[in-house]
DNA sequence: CAAGCCATAAACCTA
DNA sequence: TTATGGCTTG
């Protein structure tokens, strides 16, 4: 049931504004869900619309499952014919019946990343793309942006014909396509440009989509690309009955192909708009929110808002600087624990969010040392991470080789050609001769059997012999310098030049700033101490249980979210906005950044906490950073900075000033910024943030060390004779079962592919 | 040129 | 866990 007294008034008239084309600029917090959810319920109770000719479309399918349950619970009976779903679903849907227009089957498949791959890499294979210096996975991502922006393959080419990288990535485009249409399937992206092309083809199927989709609503507007631009607008010309609604202020996944001018110049391209702001915000105080609008007023490209609240001021947002990332670290992990004890909150009120990923690290360290239960979001933890565990076993080994399990990690890691069969031998000769893992190798000339491995395994123990020898000579971060550049470890991630690469590089160079602080801060650095130092880190974290914590996350994963305490680690020129913005040619680049920092303002409730270090060991090096000038755009008024803090105020004066606003006893050395130090060392760095990167947990394990994720099927509901269906091969007749130690061999004379032998627990088989 | 070893794919259906 | 193709090497 639709409840309009529950509304305001700006709410009330974007529910009642049915008919045409409506404009929804919802700021943070100002109720958008409340809205949808009440105007699909007023369409249906009010203005008699049938449920059936209903549409909201969605992001991520989390988001659409929670539309349906709350417009269910509103609307109650004929809900399940509103069509609400992602614009992948949808568009899978609509293919599914009329994609034979477009010369495809009705049967077509969908294309994971690993077909693609696989794809990918024939069509390298065929055209001679040496995939050495262009990974499929690089390639992959251009033609997904391309697609992203329709851009076929032909226009792709004459656009990059003069750049001799990107004409190959032209050619494998075409490649590409033409192969997947042989085989009669769609990638990802396929799915929204064939649906495109299929309504501008053929206008009698585009007629009924727009007959059955009177009225059509769009959420999270700001993030649609090109492509989702034109489906919409294609659906929605013939009776414009298309609200979106969204904030551009909120913008931030441009990297992922969101093209902001979809929600600015919608007016334009709909004419005769009704345009509705919900400003009224229901989260934060109000000094917050005054924070949040005079930072944003900064950008230009924007449609003008500006949030207010009825809620009182609230205390002031705080400032602290410290004289590095450890006691800002401190400070937050401190005051955390102080906000709790004290009894006014509980750790899950509290969100601490940051820029990169590997920001993390500090403050996990610091929350861990005074016991304050944490979770890390859309990440893992720093010490559980692939890259790190992999340079950590590095280091172990050089220490001493005892460590077995770090041997063997890292032993073909990067990949140097040395291979299970190989290691077996090893493993043989160690246990027969008593021997660890690590001296088997120093005496591999005398195992039988290892023929050309010998070699490789050789320049292997060398490589950590040469590193050992340094031990006492060099310093820990030279060595640890010489295992990420002398293997070849971080090399190989930057070829790889995808966000997710890079952002391992980034912690990494993490971990190299842990190496150099702990040298700094001991009087007797050994190697033995670092690993035992992170290995106390590293244990501990078993610590978090129970449902109270504090939630660590980037900015970007923090979007939707709320939390009544929020702390902003890392407020720095360089670290936010990043060193590619600042330096970038596009000026639209610091725009997005702008609105992360709003994004990241809005997300507090009650206090707002920001913090910024005088230096930052980054990449190994201590930068001096000049403090955020998002901060600087925050009035001052709004600001209580505190007395200057840290213990020792060396580098007191070198920074930044407040911006405009004077202030009482601020040290105004406004643009003294710099203290003479290494920007030039961060301009030539690759290693530039990406923020969301994810980066996977640790799945890989040596083969010696395997783990034993798919269990064997206790029995199987089929044997020889049976009819099984498989995703991929169809249907078929089973031949034989087989015991194959942990799982069982399935031998399958499929009708259209032949016989294949197959693992049950990977092929899923149907019994029909 | 043959042997042997290494690396990888076989699955799920993601914004 | 295993089959397979590709690569290296004696």
């Amino acid at each position: 049931m639709a409840n309009l007294d529950l509304l305001n008034e700006m709410q009330r008239r974007a529910v009642l504004q049915t008919e045409g084309p409506v404009l929804i600029l919802a700021g943070a917090g100002s109720g958008k869900t409340r809205v949808i959810t009440n105007r699909i319920a007023y369409l249906i109770e009010e203005c008699g619309v049938n449920p059936w000719n209903i549409m909201a479309i969605t992001f991520t399918n989390k988001a659409a499952g929670e539309m349906r349950e709350r417009v269910d619970d509103m609307v109650g009976f004929g809900s399940e014919s509103i069509w609400v779903s992602t614009f992948h679903s949808s568009c899978v849907k609509i293919l599914r019946r009329y994609i034979d227009r477009l010369g495809y089957e009705n049967s077509f498949t969908i294309y994971d990343t690993d077909d693609q791959k696989s794809v990918m890499k024939d069509v390298c294979k065929k055209l001679q793309i040496d995939t050495k210096n262009l990974k499929e996975k690089t390639i992959l991502g251009y033609i997904s942006s391309a697609k992203n922006e329709m851009i076929s393959p032909a226009k792709f080419a004459t656009e990059n014909a003069t750049d001799y990288h990107m004409s190959k990535v032209a050619m494998a485009y075409k490649e590409y396509q033409e192969t997947l249409k042989k085989s009669n399937a769609l990638d990802f992206d396929d799915l929204l440009v064939l649906t495109v092309e299929l309504f501008e083809q053929c206008p009698d199927v585009l007629d009924y989509y727009q007959e059955r989709f009177k009225y059509i609503m769009v959420d999270e507007y700001q993030d649609t690309n090109t492509v989702q631009f034109r489906l919409i607008s294609l659906l929605a010309d013939k009776y414009k009955n298309l609200c979106v609604v969204g904030d551009d202020d909120q913008s931030i996944y441009k990297f992922r192909g969101a093209n902001i001018r979809n929600i600015l110049d919608f007016e334009r391209v709909f004419p005769e708009t009704t345009v509705i702001k919900l400003e009224q915000n229901y989260r934060s105080t109000g000094n917050i929110l005054d924070a949040a609008n005079e930072v944003i007023k900064n950008n230009f490209g924007r449609k003008s808002k500006s949030l207010w609240t009825d809620k009182e001021e609230g205390e002031l947002l705080t400032l602290k600087t410290f004289d590095n990332g450890f006691e800002e670290a401190e400070y937050i992990a401190r005051d955390i624990r102080q906000g709790v004890s004290s009894g006014e909150f509980s750790y899950s009120d509290h969100a601490c969010l940051y820029r990169t990923n590997a920001q993390s690290r500090l403050i996990e360290e610091k929350l861990i040392q005074n016991n304050v239960p944490y979770k890390l979001i859309g990440g893992v933890n720093f010490y559980q991470r692939k890259e790190v565990k992999d340079m950590l076993a590095y280091l172990k080994t050089i220490d001493n080789g005892r460590d077995d399990v770090a041997v063997k990690r890292i032993i073909n890691v990067p990949k140097r050609g040395i291979g299970a069969t190989s290691l077996n031998r090893v493993e043989d000769y160690a246990a027969s001769n008593d021997l660890t893992f690590f001296e088997a190798l120093m005496d591999c000339e005398r195992i039988p059997g290892l023929g050309k491995a010998v070699t490789k395994i050789n320049e292997f123990v060398n490589f950590i012999r040469v590193q050992r020898s340094k031990l006492g000579y060099n310093s820990l971060k030279e060595i640890l310098e010489s295992i990420m550049d002398g293997t070849g470890y971080i090399e190989e991630l930057k070829t790889e030049n995808t966000e997710e690469s890079l952002a391992r590089v980034e912690n990494v160079e993490e971990l190299l700033s842990k190496v150099v602080t702990y040298e700094e801060s001991t009087d007797e650095p050994t190697l033995a101490g670092f690993l035992e130092e992170v290995a106390l880190i590293a244990d501990i974290d078993n610590l978090e249980s129970g449902s109270d914590y504090v939630v660590l996350m980037t900015i970007h994963s923090a979007k939707g979210l709320e939390f009544p305490k929020v702390y902003l680690p890392g407020m720095e020129d360089g670290l936010f906005p990043s060193y590619m913005c600042i330096n970038s040619d596009d000026p639209t680049d610091i725009e997005e950044e702008r609105r992360l920092a709003y994004v990241a303002i809005t997300r507090a409730m009650k206090k707002l906490t920001m913090t910024c270090a005088r230096a930052r060991m980054l990449r190994g090096e201590t930068q001096y950073n000049k403090m955020s000038r998002f901060i600087k755009e925050i009035p001052g008024h709004l600001v209580d900075k505190g007395q200057s803090t840290g213990r020792s105020t060396v580098g007191a004066g070198s920074f930044g000033g407040f911006g405009t606003q004077p202030r009482t006893g601020a040290p105004t050395t406004a643009s003294s910024g710099f203290g003479g130090m290494s920007a030039a060392d961060l301009f030539k760095s690759n290693a530039f943030d990406k923020p969301k990167s994810t980066v996977k947990p640790d799945n890989s394990m040596s083969m010696l060390v395997k783990g034993n994720q798919m269990s064997k099927a206790d029995g199987l509901d089929y044997g020889p004779g049976d009819r099984v269906k498989h995703i991929k091969f169809g249907v078929g007749t089973v031949v034989s079962t087989e015991d194959a130690g942990r799982d069982y061999e399935v031998l399958v004379n499929f009708d259209t592919v032949g016989p294949k032998k197959m693992f049950a627990s990977f092929a899923k088989l149907k019994k029909i």
